[in-house]
DNA sequence: CAGTGAGCGAGCTTCCGCTTGACTT
């Protein structure tokens, strides 16, 4: 047994789950094991980062990784030798490196190899064809890490210094803030802007009714402002009525829609957000679940790739299921849109598509997202949907309206993936018929602010720029709701606090190219000079910090706490006559006694909005509207603490429904 | 269901991106 074991080589992935189904095709002269990720880091407790020594980073083994590394230590001992096998990208080359750090192996000689799916030939060919580690790749990935800490552990300094402490900034988190903040300001200062639409009922001769939009006058598009006020929609809709109108036109042509590409990290958000109304946070355990009981492919993904087994499964599923009509005779191949994207990694798939979700038993929620996730998969090897698109023109005099019909011919991947679509019938019409103008109904409209970010787009505009990772979308929406920078309200969307809009402002004002939405992609396109060789790290390093120590440096001298907020509010105490001044906490202003610590006075820098109605309790003070440490809002007494009346539910609207209700009981 | 800050001065707060269990209430 002893020589047995002697004889065996040590494989390294980064995941237990990896690890056992690449056990599985290497058999008995392989031991495979996992690293649990990133083995060392810079150390949480101090900067970690030796700037003066040219950006040295000064890794360590953070407690929780010592157990891994002491068992990869001892299993090192009795391989033959080791090969890593960590993923093929920045991070997964850096695990490897730090992999031969940590358990002192030649990094120079040690094996490391690289797969682009994983299977058994796949596998076997990689071993075939070992390198060593590439220390560009390494590097660039230190570059990244180097950069993210600076920028963390030097903006937030700055934060508690100026704002208050125990705040953060950095690299992803401030951009998400910056954008829920200045999306709040654009829907501030919207000004809504009004435009008229004009609709037509028309009947042909043989009694068919159908509607059109006004679209053209004297051959001109009207464009969405065309038609202004009122009065310019009453110019025009007096004179339609008098003039013959017959189609001048009738366009058919066939609209194809192409199915959704299967699941990535950020699209699987994004969907169960919209139709499970999950919580990002909430979709990565459920789908941390299904995977570790194999259920589903690996969930932190940026590649839309499928292997060629799960196609031919989808496939099998489809002809038995759904029928020849419903089969391609190919499978469908989509294109990564994530520059980052690793060709080894896969959408997120079901393992056995042949688990239709009927069959699938378990917690209710993790049905659901598997339900959603099979539908994506199988939906994304169906045919498009077809559809057969009108489009009428009805002319009268000067005036074209248009009418546009859909229908659905074939619904393809509708079958599983439903969609909101309008199918739209026309009567059949062919040119130069005459038809008769029923009636005109002018429409006022006015445009929209732009909505507040859900979770979903909050994600998805991330995503676009570039920034952050599958791994960190939904910590990150975590993190800047428990440093309480934004809330949910109760549509689910998006608001800065007062906290919130105060750390954006400084962060702007003061550091602007830092938390800015082109700042990832400008330093990602270092990074990939680094890995390619062409510049050393610790330059791209010394040439971001170098300016940006100095502009902090300023700003630590010229930024003063007053100016952000200021304290003077005039008014005395009333305990002891000291004057009363603003303080910055953790749930944003109050207002507190000059004379701390022997005066203990405080008062809400803010009055709670008033509902206007005496408290049903006691009678005397007023019911306010006021929020919990989460952020959830609830109505109380203005007179707390000498009154305790508290609901979740707005009392006047509660009295209002008893009233319709008593209503309802008298006419019985 | 309803909060919050400083200090002799020590020690701490904080980043992003990999990955899962292991402290206790």
């Amino acid at each position: 047994m002893g020589l047995r074991s002697r004889q065996k080589k040590l494989v390294i992935v980064e995941s237990p789950t990896k690890a056992k189904t690449i056990s599985n095709f290497l058999g008995s002269d392989y031991i495979v094991e996992s690293s649990y990720g990133h083995v060392r880091d810079l150390p949480k407790g101090k900067l970690g980062v030796l700037v003066e020594e040219n950006f040295e980073p000064q890794y360590v083994i953070p407690r929780k990784n010592q157990k891994t590394v002491t068992a990869l230590k001892k299993l090192k001992a009795k391989a033959t030798s080791v090969i890593l096998a960590t993923d093929e990208d920045r991070e997964g080359e850096a695990i490897a490196w730090h992999l031969t750090q940590a358990l002192q192996l030649d990094e120079n000689s040690t094996e490391r190899i690289v797969f682009h799916e994983i299977t058994e030939p796949a596998i076997q060919e990689a071993l075939l064809h070992p390198r060593t580690i590439n220390s560009n790749l390494v590097n660039a990935q230190q570059a990244r890490r180097v950069i993210d800490r600076l920028v963390g552990y030097k903006l937030s300094p700055f934060l508690w210094k100026k704002i208050s402490r125990g705040l953060s900034a950095g690299r992803v988190q401030s951009v998400a803030l910056r954008l829920i903040v200045e999306r709040e300001h654009e829907i501030k200062d919207f000004k809504p802007d009004e435009y008229w639409t004009i609709e037509g009922a028309f009947t042909t001769d043989e009694h068919e009714s159908f509607e059109a939009s006004l679209f053209k006058i004297k051959g001109k598009a009207l464009l969405r402002f065309d038609i202004h006020s009122q009065k310019e929609a009453e110019e025009i809709t007096q004179r339609l009525p008098s003039l013959s109108y017959s189609i001048a036109d009738v366009q058919k042509t066939e609209i194809k829609k192409t199915p959704p590409a299967p699941f990535t990290t950020s699209t699987l958000q994004q969907e169960a957000s919209k139709r499970l109304r999950f919580s990002s946070k909430k979709t990565m355990m459920l789908a941390q679940r299904l995977y570790e009981n194999g259920h589903i492919t690996y969930m932190r993904t940026d590649s839309v790739n499928l292997s060629q087994e799960s196609k031919v499964a989808a496939h099998r599923w489809i002809s038995e299921h759904l029928g020849s009509a419903y089969v391609l005779s190919e499978g469908r191949t989509f294109k990564n849109k994530s520059r980052l994207a690793q060709e080894a990694h896969e959408a997120i798939r079901p393992t056995k598509p042949d688990n239709s979700p009927e069959l699938f038993t378990s917690e209710r929620d993790e049905t659901r997202l598997y339900d959603l996730i099979w539908r994506r998969f199988i939906a994304s090897q169906l045919p498009h949907a077809r559809f057969d698109a009108t489009s009428v023109d009805v002319q009268g005099g000067d005036y074209i309206f248009r009418a546009n019909g859909n229908i659905l011919i074939f619904d393809g991947f509708l079958k599983i993936w439903q969609t909101k679509f309008e199918e739209r019938n026309l009567p059949h019409l062919q040119k130069d018929q005459p038809v008769h103008l029923d009636k005109v109904t002018p429409t006022q409209h006015f445009t929209e602010p732009p909505s507040r970010y859900s979770e979903a787009t909050l994600i998805k505009t991330l995503e676009a720029y570039g920034i952050g990772r599958p791994s960190t979308y939904a910590p990150t929406i975590s993190l800047i709701q428990t440093r309480n920078y934004v809330l949910k309200n109760a549509q689910r969307k998006f608001e800065p606090t007062e906290l919130g809009e105060i750390v954006a402002k400084v962060l702007i004002e003061n550091f602007a190219d830092i938390v800015n939405v082109d700042f990832t992609a400008t330093i990602e396109e270092e990074f990939d000079t680094i890995a390619l060789g062409g510049i050393v790290w610790q330059r791209v390093v010394s040439d971001f910090y170098g300016p940006f120590e100095k502009n902090l440096n300023e700003r630590y001298e010229t930024v003063s706490k007053e100016d952000i907020v200021p304290e003077k509010t005039g008014i005395l105490c009333e305990l002891c006559g000291k004057e009363m001044i603003i303080k910055f906490g953790r749930f944003g202003k109050f207002i507190a006694c000059s004379g701390y610590p022997e005066c203990k006075n405080t008062k809400p820098a803010h009055e709670p909005p008033s509902l206007d109605m005496r408290c049903p309790k006691c009678n005397v003070g007023d019911v306010v509207q006021k929020r919990t440490r989460k952020g959830r809002i609830f109505y109380g007494c203005n007179r707390w603490p000498e009154c305790d009346f508290a609901s979740w539910k707005n009392p006047k609207e509660e009295e209002r429904d008893k009233k319709t209700e008593d209503r309802k009981e008298e006419k019985k």
